[in-house]
RNA sequence: CGGGGCGUGGCUCAGUCCGGUAGAGCGCUGCGUUCGGGACGCAGAGGUCCCCGGUUCAAAUCCGGGCGCCCCGACCA
């Protein structure tokens, strides 16, 4: 709770509220916030947080400031632009494309926009760390990100700037990193608790961080555009990116026979899986599917690369010999986790392949076949499913003809074995079997992981206690704190407006004074000057030429969790009228005691 | 980046097909009435019809180009 005094009147409040949604927002909790005055949109995925959505951005960054300091964190602040030195020694300038920010100074010299600031811990780490008793270390910070993302939606969840709180680990080994690891795991935990907000943690691909382990903390809505993995019975849990399931072995018509070889059918005009089963009569999942990607592997030497500023140089300076063709076979039923494939096919990059690419493979679009891959053709990436599974229906690599029968390993070789399907509704859980559920989530918060790459790209070392440098190994955090606040707004609502948790919410009272008399406005004002006196935060409606049906619809769309009514009737009633706006009944409490019944109260909200 | 939609007062939108005086509701200002769940009357202010160019006697409206915003998909640390 604050020291300050902390009032407002509604007459000046910097952001008013909307009567109707503007036309572009999506989720109802962003209609909300739009409609409460809380934010405004200034370009698409780039918005103005009005005064209170502020006052409840600096809550919630305060939790986050008590639980970082916590877990023995020190909070610094860390630039917006960087040059672009940084970016090219770790390879990011070259790796990511127009989700970066660049421009030139007046000198000509290459600039960014922070994504993240990886790169520069790692550089003032280099400086500032060198010896093993200056470790294990933790800094952070709560700075602006701008990611230039192709599409922004969904209000403050998918947004182009943003605020993020990013901490950063600083230890000698792997022992020391996964310690705060853990740390922090155990911190955002705290801090969902803390935010009112459910968090699910969840197994996550590391991406462009790189590093070894990585979690997201996802708050599981319909609204999220991630999908999640989770296992009911188990705990299991995973981003559908990693999610891992058990094969099922397959036990339809023809897989059982797993003597039979290969039998050329004819299927006419049957290009797709749902055409070819139905002529043969077989379900889906009596066939194999194959799908053809095109992997890049990201440029060994980044300097092949340098000095990419438009996003169409980007696709020259790849040549074409870095680019191969991989077909991945996956049971008819299922369909491809392109993460995974990339794994396994060992690339940094993946795109569809053309039809005129896999016809130079000697394949035949809509009826290719692993059978007869030219060695060296394409990466054959087979999936565990069907490695499992007996006999299936795949392509003749003939135009409207099948084989029947087709068991991998015998009838054609793989490359790669992997699981390269994706996970599926009610897929069995890797460890206990249970069903697995899918679900949608939006990513709060994650963990990294991220080793010794950053640090080493910077020659961030420091010197252990026998005198021999080390690289120190890193660990990145973050969560996006908008986000969060978004997130609790689609969390706490009703039909009315937001219901913001105490702990987040940008005031504590809505103070609404009523009614003509000079009586009950002398005495609203002394309770709004009392409020403040005693410390608790108030958003005082003195709007008394408002209709009294206008004031009570505001403050409930505000959300404040605790509602004052002093009017007329109030008072001959006794005092004032208390209310929680979550809900329940109003009471009536004399006004000398209304200051204490009010800070009991929000103890529990 | 592919597909689609939209751009008119502060907000939500009509008007565009079929060219001819810029509109409604809400909001805002003033006066009066009302006064515990989005009140009422009267008066009023407020618009480069996204921008540039073209066609035309005449363009919010037709044509060309651009910009912006939104949705679906691709992408996403």
């Amino acid at each position: 709770m604050s020291r300050q005094r902390v009032g407002q009147r509604a007459s000046k409040l910097f952001g008013v509220t909307l009567r109707e949604p503007p036309a572009e927002t999506d989720t109802a909790s962003h209609a909300l916030l739009v409609r409460a005055g809380y934010v405004r949109q200034l370009a698409a995925g780039i918005f103005s947080y009005l005064p209170l959505a502020w006052r409840s951005l600096r809550k919630i960054e305060q939790i986050l400031r008590e639980e970082m300091d916590g877990i023995g964190g020190q909070e610094m602040s860390m630039p917006v632009v960087h040059p672009a030195e940084p970016w090219q020694a770790s390879g990011r300038w070259y790796e990511i494309d127009d989700a970066m920010a660049r421009f030139q100074d007046r000198r000509g010299r290459d600039m960014l926009l922070a994504m993240t600031h990886e790169e520069v811990v790692a550089l003032h780490s280099a400086s500032e760390l060198r010896s093993y008793r200056q470790l294990p270390n933790l800094v952070y910070q709560m700075q602006t990100k701008f990611r230039d993302e192709p599409r922004a939606r969904g209000g403050l969840i998918r947004v182009r700037e943003f605020i993020m709180k990013d901490s950063y680990s600083l230890d000698r080994d792997r022992e020391g990193l996964e310690k705060q690891y853990q740390a922090h795991y155990d911190a955002y935990t705290r801090i969902g608790r803390r935010t009112r907000l459910p968090l699910t943690a969840v197994r996550s691909d590391v991406g462009m961080m790189g590093g070894r382990a990585a979690h997201e903390f996802m708050y599981v809505t319909p609204i999220g555009e991630d999908t999640l993995a989770l296992c009911d019975e188990c705990g299991y849990s995973a981003n559908r990116d990693v999610a891992a399931f058990a094969p099922a072995a397959g036990s339809g018509p023809g897989q059982d026979n797993s003597g039979l070889l290969p039998e050329l059918v004819h299927t006419p005009q049957a290009a797709t899986i749902a055409d070819v089963a139905a002529m043969l009569g077989v379900e889906r999942k009596d066939t194999a599917k194959i799908v053809f990607f095109v992997g890049s592997k990201a440029a060994a030497d980044p300097g092949s690369r340098a000095g990419v500023q438009e996003s169409g140089e980007a696709g020259e300076v790849r040549s074409a010999a870095e680019e191969k063709l991989i077909a991945v076979v996956v049971r008819g039923d299922m369909e491809v986790n392109q993460v995974q494939v990339q794994y396994a096919a060992g690339t940094a990059d993946l795109r569809p392949a053309r039809d005129e690419e896999i016809r130079a493979a000697g394949l035949v679009p809509g009826f290719a076949s692993p059978i007869g891959v030219t060695e060296g053709a394409a990466t054959v990436v087979v999936d565990e499913t069907v490695v499992a599974s007996g006999g299936l229906v795949a392509g003749a690599n003939k135009v409207d003809y099948h084989f029947r029968h087709v068991r991998c390993g015998r009838d054609y070789e793989p490359d790669v074995v992997s699981q390269v399907a994706a996970v599926y509704e009610g897929a069995p859980c890797m460890t206990c079997a249970g069903p697995l559920r899918l679900v949608r989530g939006v990513e709060v918060g994650n963990i990294f992981q991220l080793g010794t790459k950053y640090c080493e790209s910077m020659e961030a070392r420091y010197t252990d206690e026998h005198g021999a440098e080390q690289p120190i190994w890193m660990g990145s955090y973050g969560i996006g704190v908008g986000r969060l606040l978004a997130c609790i707004a689609e969390e706490h609502r009703d039909d009315h407006g937001l219901v913001l948790p105490a702990p987040v919410a940008p005031f504590h009272v809505s103070l609404l004074g009523l009614g003509r008399g000079d009586e009950a406005r002398a005495a609203a004002v002394a309770v709004y000057e009392e409020f403040k006196e005693k410390r608790i935060e108030v958003l005082f409606d003195d709007r008394w030429e408002l209709s009294a049906g206008v004031r009570f619809n505001d403050s409930d769309l505000r959300g404040l969790p605790l509602r004052v009514v002093i009017g007329e009737r109030s008072l001959k009633a006794g005092g004032a009228e208390l209310k929680r706006r979550s809900g329940g009944e109003a009471q009536t409490v004399p006004l000398d005691e209304l200051a204490e019944v009010v800070r009991d109260l929000l103890e529990s909200c």
